[in-house]
DNA sequence: TTTATACTACTTGTATACAAGTATACTTAT
DNA sequence: ATAAGTATACTTGTATACAAGTAGTATAAA
């Protein structure tokens, strides 16, 4: 088994069978395996050194997040496209407008001073060209407003995107934290111009925001890159 | 073990872990299992005579949809509070609306018949008394909508909303039709005038019909009925 | 009576075993 | 050479076994 895609740290106090969700799911989204293959449930657990129980466990939630297709024989990778990171994208849109929504009807101040401690962390991670942090930090951002309006359906929700989404963006960074480091200066500009919009409650502000992240297909061009790079250093996966 | 909440029929092909997971939703939204019962994989596989790998499967997937909470020792029940149905309602209309959007700007001629049959499907079923048939139409009635516009990602949301829904209407309508036969007229003539604002793209209707659906509550009444009636007769699940 | 320790009866997560079904390849008969 | 049937090497779903850990209880000591 080659070495892990997936930052080891994050799996502290994970069980084998989230190790191999983690893992495979990068290794999907980044194109290592490439769409198409057939996953088998023995050669996984012998590839991961595991039982087939932590991997039958794996691949439902990978089934569920619908970058795998189980089938009768075997499991398909289905894999991220383009289309796919847009519809990731409208998802993402139609849960933050709605969360903004509620959040100009609510007290904002915790919310915004947790919001400028992730964003300040997120600066610290740039500093330091940290990758792996950085795309923490963003994940919890949006996490943290999402988590803020306290509705419990929004936040499985978004349970449902984030390990894909986690996925798609840690990719992203590490590719552009070597490509254009001076693009960071652009997202975080942007993650303030966020924090703006939910203190001041301004509606408007908010979708700009949402916008010139979404619009920006920079992440899905350097997932391509990404995966060109991935793809190059496979192993034919027969 | 006592008789099925679940109709049998659904569950021709479906696996051992499947039939508990539907069964045991059944019987946590229906109240017959409260909130807050504690449930041992080891107990329920002998419930439902099967092994704890079915069982195991099901909890996974009850968590996933938050009806219980995984902890270190056992699985605890949560149930259906009305704010949650209050939430559900929230998101499917976050759903519908978006997909209104998107119907607006295709050909909707097919997705009309589609609807239009789906439709006589319920009215027969409410002709013949059939709780559980006009349920699963009217499940299928959405269903139809949100995936003819044919988006993995918000197909993927419905999918994860779908069976508690399912569910609670399954319930709802079982209620309902020895109480109040006489409103399923009035849902169908709401479901006639979703077609109706599909058909002339007429977005005020659409939302018009949406509202009349949510802002009846009384699902949440027949639920709660539903739920006095089951925990009359529950055994204690010490 | 209170505190500490050890024991019992649970729990989960993983490994392994087995039954039933399916696709591929290889016979064998025509 | 081709068609039909059969063997085989896979697959999944379920059952069972085992290790490690946790809550609660009972017993022993102060």
């Amino acid at each position: 088994m080659s070495d892990l895609l997936y930052p080891i740290k994050w799996l502290s106090k994970a069980s084998a069978g989230d190790r191999v969700a983690h893992e495979l799911r990068m290794r999907i989204i980044s194109g290592k395996i490439e769409s198409g293959t057939v996953l088998s449930e023995n050669k996984l657990a012998a590839d991961f050194s595991v039982s087939r129980s932590p991997v039958r466990d794996a691949l439902k939630v990978l089934a569920s997040e619908r970058i795998i297709r189980l089938e009768r024989m075997g499991a398909v990778v289905v894999g991220l496209s383009k289309q796919d990171i847009q519809e990731i994208y409208d998802v993402r849109l139609l849960i933050e407008t709605f969360v903004f929504e509620r959040i100009v009807k609510m007290d904002r101040k915790d919310l915004v001073r947790e919001l400028s401690k992730v964003l300040e962390m997120m600066k610290i991670a740039v500093k330091y060209k940290d990758a792996d942090e950085f795309s923490y930090q963003d994940v919890l951002f949006h996490e943290t407003i999402i988590r803020s309006i306290d509705h419990g359906y929004v936040s499985m929700m978004w349970q449902n995107l984030k390990p894909v989404m986690e996925s798609f963006i840690l990719l992203s960074m590490r590719q552009r934290i070597e490509d254009d480091i001076e693009d960071f200066d652009r997202i975080l500009e942007n993650h303030a111009l966020y924090i703006e919009a939910i203190e001041t409650g301004d509606r408007k502000r908010m979708i700009a925001s949402l916008h010139q992240n979404f619009d920006d297909v920079q992440e899905v061009e350097d997932l391509w890159k990404s995966q060109q790079l991935m793809t190059k250093g496979v192993e034919p996966h027969d």
